[in-house]
DNA sequence: TTACAAAACTAACGCATATTAGTTTTTAAG
DNA sequence: CTTAAAAACTAATATGCGTTAGTTTTGTAA
């Protein structure tokens, strides 16, 4: 009857897709049903499967999309000649900007990897490791070359990556602070502390 | 046929419990079965009936316990006589420590509570939006007294939470680091920043 | 040993789920 | 107008869920 919408510049799987990260961050991705996410575009459930393959599928596609742009970015920085606190706040200053904009996303691929099935599950998870050890290689070659206070490497990459990544909290909550308030803000905690 | 087994200091409602914290943080709480915990209880699925209410009734009991814990500590913190910056050290390390020591359910009241029933689910987003406003209060004191930056108080707020939150990745990860230069490090960190 | 309660069991209910099969409607091109 | 493919539908299947009812076993105290 109804058929599924899609913006001009963006094809009806991709609409599906979409819809089904808001889903997932909503109801998280177990409690998220096919009809559900069927009524949200306005059609009956086995219509979906025209367009896409399974619901575990869409999950796949999600994490791996975001994975993927988190890993391009981080190619850029290692292979630009600033110096690794610029490189740093130029990585934090990313996950900012790609947490406000692409939200549902993003939290779906920080939330609901653990609901992948297998290989992908074990794929993304050493995405992940692997993401992690890059940064833990940034930051040792900036206390090698005394830019970065001599930390644990590995605690320091945990405290920037989780204090970024609870910019979901912010998102909804609308304080008097503009977004780009927000990333200056955590920046300079991140990078300055906040003892004066 | 087998009975549920519970340590000494505790009563067989509180294995259950801790079992499902278990249970509900591997798999997520929509995901996780009542079979499943009664099958890692060494028990049929009805039995547990006997000592709980229901499923919900145990995400209930978590999230709950954890959130009171957090609260009777900042009330204490509020209200000691240290500098506000000091006040601000011991909350994060509280909550390191909390967060260390009882991992699970800290884990499922940080991650599962959107899947409460109301009123519950109303109560506790209220008990988190008022603990984060106690936050928000004790760094503005302390910007006042000109001990802490003057940042936005909610980023701030949030920054912190998030960082320590993000210790359920270093949870498992048997990097070489004791739980004390953790601590220690993710302090500093959020106190005094990275750059030299 | 008897009696009672605690705690386990089996069986089943009602419901929701993802998905498939088969069919009909809609859309667009020749 | 005809035709063929795209996209919707209805109906149904198998599976798993939380939970209840009713019964049997186990443990304990009189």
């Amino acid at each position: 009857m109804a058929k599924i919408k899609s913006g001009n510049n963006s094809t009806k799987k991709e609409t599906v897709i979409e819809q089904a990260a808001f889903l997932f961050k909503t109801k998280g991705y177990p409690a998220a049903s096919m009809r559900e996410l069927a009524i949200a575009l306005g059609v009956e459930a086995p219509s979906l499967y025209n367009y896409i393959g399974s619901k575990s599928e869409l999950l796949q596609t999600i994490c791996f999309n975001v994975a993927s742009e988190f890993s391009v970015n981080l190619g850029r920085v290692e292979n630009s000649l600033e110096a690794t606190i610029a490189k740093v706040e130029s990585i934090i200053r990313f996950h900012i900007q790609t947490m406000l904009s692409r939200f549902n996303e993003v939290y779906v691929a920080n939330h609901e990897w653990k609901h992948l099935e297998e290989p992908y599950f074990s794929e993304f998870l050493h995405f992940r490791r692997d993401y992690e050890k890059r940064l833990v290689i940034l930051i040792e070659a900036g206390i090698e070359k005394k830019e970065i206070k001599n930390l644990h490497p590995y605690v320091t990459v945990l405290t920037i990556l989780s204090a970024v990544r609870g910019l979901e909290f912010w998102h909804g909550h609308k304080k008097n602070v503009t977004a780009q308030e927000l990333e200056n803000d955590m920046v300079n905690h991140l990078l300055h502390g906040i003892v004066k």
